[in-house]
DNA sequence: GATGAATGAGTATTCATTCAT
DNA sequence: AATGAATGAATACTCATTCAT
C-alpha cells in the first residue's frame, strides 16, 4: 500500500481527466503534425511518390508512430481530403447564402472557390490534381460535388427555372471537370491568369451553359 | 529450267530480305502483343499499378522481352498514348472537314469524339482518366488539345466571331476539363447516359459557352 | 524502500538514453555482422561476385536490412577497406617509430606488414588482391602508399641520402606493386614460403633497390 | 542428274578446297573482328563491364554469331590474353637473344617489355591491369612469367652467379608485381614518366635487387 | 504513446545464352 | 555460317508495415 502511495500522490497532482486530456493533446499534436506533413508532401509529389517514412520524418516522429495514428497511407490521404472538402464546402455554402439572385449566387460561389484555392494551394493541388490512385480515395470529392450540382439542376428543371435540354448528370460532370481542370491548371502557376479573369470566365461559362438561351 | 524454280524458291526463303522480314514480322507481332497487353492493363489499373512483368505475362512473352521493344514502362505508355491521340485526331479532323457551319462543326467534332470513345473504351480510359504519373506523359495530349482550342479562340476573337469576354486560355482549359471528365465518367459505365445525350449536352454547352450571348 | 529500487531500475530501462543505446547497440551489432560477412565474402570472391543478398544472408538478416546500414555494396566495401587501411597504417607507423636506423626501419615496417597480413588474411586478400572494380574504391589505398613512398624518396634524394638515379614515382609504384603481389601470393597459400623468408626477401630487395650501390 | 548439273557447274568454278578456304577465310575474318572488338572493349572497361552484345555489335555481327566462335566470354578473353602473351614473349626472347652479358640482357628485356606496352596499350591494359575476374583467366600469364623468373634464378643460384639470400619464389613474385604495376600505371597515362625513365628505373631495380651486393 | 531497427515481398532491369529461320 | 528475337535467372534496391523495447 505504501509503495503505491507516492505514485498516488504524484498522480493526485493531475486528475485523471487532466492527465487524459494532456495525453490526448499530445496525441492530437502528433496527429496534426502528420496531417500537415502529409498535406505538404502529397501536394508536391502525389500519393504514391511519398513514403510513410517521408511523412514521419517531416513530422519529426519515428516511422512506426505513423501507424499509431493512421492505419495506412491511404487513410491519411482520405483524412486530408475530407478535411479539405469540408473546409471548401463551408466556404462555398457561406458565400452562397449571401447571394440574392441566381447569377449572383453562381458568381459568389465561384469567387469563394477560387479564393479558397488561392489561399490553400497545397490543398487545392491535392483536391484538383487528378491522380488515379488518389482518385480511388478522393473521387468521392468531385463526385459528391457533381451529385450535388445534378440534384440542384434537377430541382431547378422541375421548377422550370432552367433549360431542360441539358442532361443533369452529364452537365454536372462537365461543370466539375471544367472547374477542377481550370483550378488545377491555375494553381500550378497562378501567373497564368489573374484571379479576376479566372472567376469571371468560370462564372460566365456556368451562366451561359446552364441558362436558357 | 523448271527444276531451278523450286531451288530458287528455296533460296528465296534464305535471302536476307525475306529472312529479315520474317524476323521483323515476328518482332512486330511481339511488339503488338505488348502494346495490346499494355492498353488492357493500363486501362484497368493505371500506369503505376501495372508492372512490366504483368504486361509481359499478358503478352505471353518472357519478362526480358519487354525491354527488347521498349526502354521502360513509360515508353510503352507514351507509345500507346501517341497512337491513340493520332487516331482520335484523325477522326475529329475528318468529321470537322465535312461540316458546313460552326454549329455543325462543333456537333460533328463532338460526335466523332464520343464515337471514338465508345468504340475504343480501353484507349479512352487511358487518354481521359487523369493519372498524375501518366499525366507526365499524356498531359501533352490534353494540353495540346487545350492549346489548339485557345489558338482557334484567339483567332475567332480577332475576327469578331466570338464574344471576347472569355479568356482563351481559361476557356480552353475549361473545355478540355469538361470533355475529359464527361468522357471518363461515361466510358466507365456507358449506361449512365445514352450516347445521344452525351453528344447533345456537350455540343450545347460548347455552343452556348463560346457563342456571343 | 527496497521496493522502490526495482521500480527505479525498471524505469531506468525505459529512459530515453537507455532505450536509445539499446537500439543503437542492436543497430551496431547488425552493422558489425554485415561488415564481418562482407569481409568474408569479398575476401573469397571479390567485389562483384558477391551480392547484397549473400551478405545479408551470411549476416543473418533480411536483405532489406543491408540498405539500412549501407547505401550500396560499394559503400560497404569502402568501409571495410578504410578500416583495414587504418589498422594497417597504425601497425606500420608504430613499428617504424621503434627503429633506430634506416635499415632497421625498413625491416621493422616490413615485419609489421607481413605480420598484419598473417593475422588478417581476410583483410589482406581484400587490400592486396587486385580487382578492377574494387580498385575504383581501394586504389586509393595502394596509391596513397605509393605517393607516400615517393614523397619520402624525394626528400631523401634532396638530402643526398639515396641514389637519385631512380625516379621516385616509378620506384614507388614498383615497390607498391612488389609488396602487394608478394603478399597477395603469400596469403593465398602461406605454406608457399615461411614468414621469415618473406620478410627477409622483401627487406633486402627494398634496401638494395633504394640504397646507393 | 540434270538437277544436280547446274549446281555442279556452279560449284565447279570453285574447287572444294577453294570453297573451304573461302569459307574459312570468312569465318576467320569474323573471328578476327570479334577478337579485335574484345581487345578494345576489355581494355577500356574490363572483363565484366563488357557484354557479349557489345562485342558483337562492335564487330558488326549478330549477337548469336559470338557463340559460333567462342563458347563464352571468358574464352574470348583467354584467347586474347594468350595471343598477347605469345607476342610479348616472342618480343622479349628476341631481345634477350641479342644481349652479351647479364646486365645487357636485363636492360634489353626491359626495353622490349616497355616498347611492347607502348606499342600495344590496349593489350597492356588487359595483361597488366589487375582484374580479379580476368585474373582467374590471365593469372596464368603473370604466374607463368613469375615461374620462369624463379627457374632462371634457381639455376643462377646453383651456378653461383647470384646472391642466394633471396628466395627465388618470393623474388619472382616481387619482380612480376613490380613490373605489372609500373606498366599498368604508366600505360594508363604515359605522360607520367618518359619511356627512358621507366626502362632505366626498372632495369636498375632488377639489377640491384638480384645481383650480389 | 513513441521509437526505430528489422522485415521481406515486390519491381525494374540486365545479360549470357539458345534456337528457329 | 550467320541472324536476331526470345529467354529467364539473377540482382540491386524500395518501402509499407511490424514489433520488441
Amino acid at each position: 500500500m505504501e509503495v503505491i502511495a507516492p505514485t498516488h500522490s504524484r498522480e493526485a497532482l493531475r486528475t485523471p481527466a487532466v492527465r487524459e486530456s494532456a495525453a490526448a493533446r499530445s496525441r492530437a499534436a502528433t496527429r496534426g503534425r502528420l496531417l500537415s506533413a502529409g498535406r505538404n508532401l502529397f501536394a508536391q509529389r502525389g500519393l504514391h511518390r511519398v513514403t510513410t517514412h517521408d511523412i514521419a520524418r517531416m513530422a519529426g516522429v519515428a516511422s512506426g508512430t505513423f501507424y499509431l495514428h493512421f492505419t495506412d497511407k491511404r487513410e491519411l490521404f482520405r483524412e486530408i481530403a475530407h478535411q479539405s472538402v469540408a473546409a471548401l464546402q463551408a466556404r462555398i455554402a457561406s458565400a452562397n447564402a449571401g447571394a440574392s439572385d441566381r447569377a449572383g449566387a453562381v458568381r459568389a460561389r465561384t469567387e469563394a472557390l477560387v479564393a479558397f484555392v488561392d489561399e490553400n494551394r497545397e490543398l487545392a493541388r491535392i483536391l484538383f490534381s487528378a491522380d488515379t490512385d488518389a482518385a480511388a480515395v478522393e473521387s468521392d470529392v468531385l463526385n459528391a460535388l457533381a451529385a450535388s450540382i445534378a440534384d440542384t439542376r434537377r430541382q431547378q428543371a422541375a421548377e422550370g427555372s432552367v433549360w431542360t435540354a441539358l442532361d443533369p448528370a452529364v452537365l454536372s460532370q462537365a461543370l466539375v471537370g471544367m472547374l477542377a481542370r481550370v483550378l488545377a491548371w491555375w494553381v500550378e502557376d497562378p501567373t497564368r491568369a489573374s484571379r479576376e479573369t479566372v472567376v469571371d470566365t468560370l462564372t460566365r461559362i456556368q451562366l451561359s451553359g446552364t441558362h436558357p438561351v
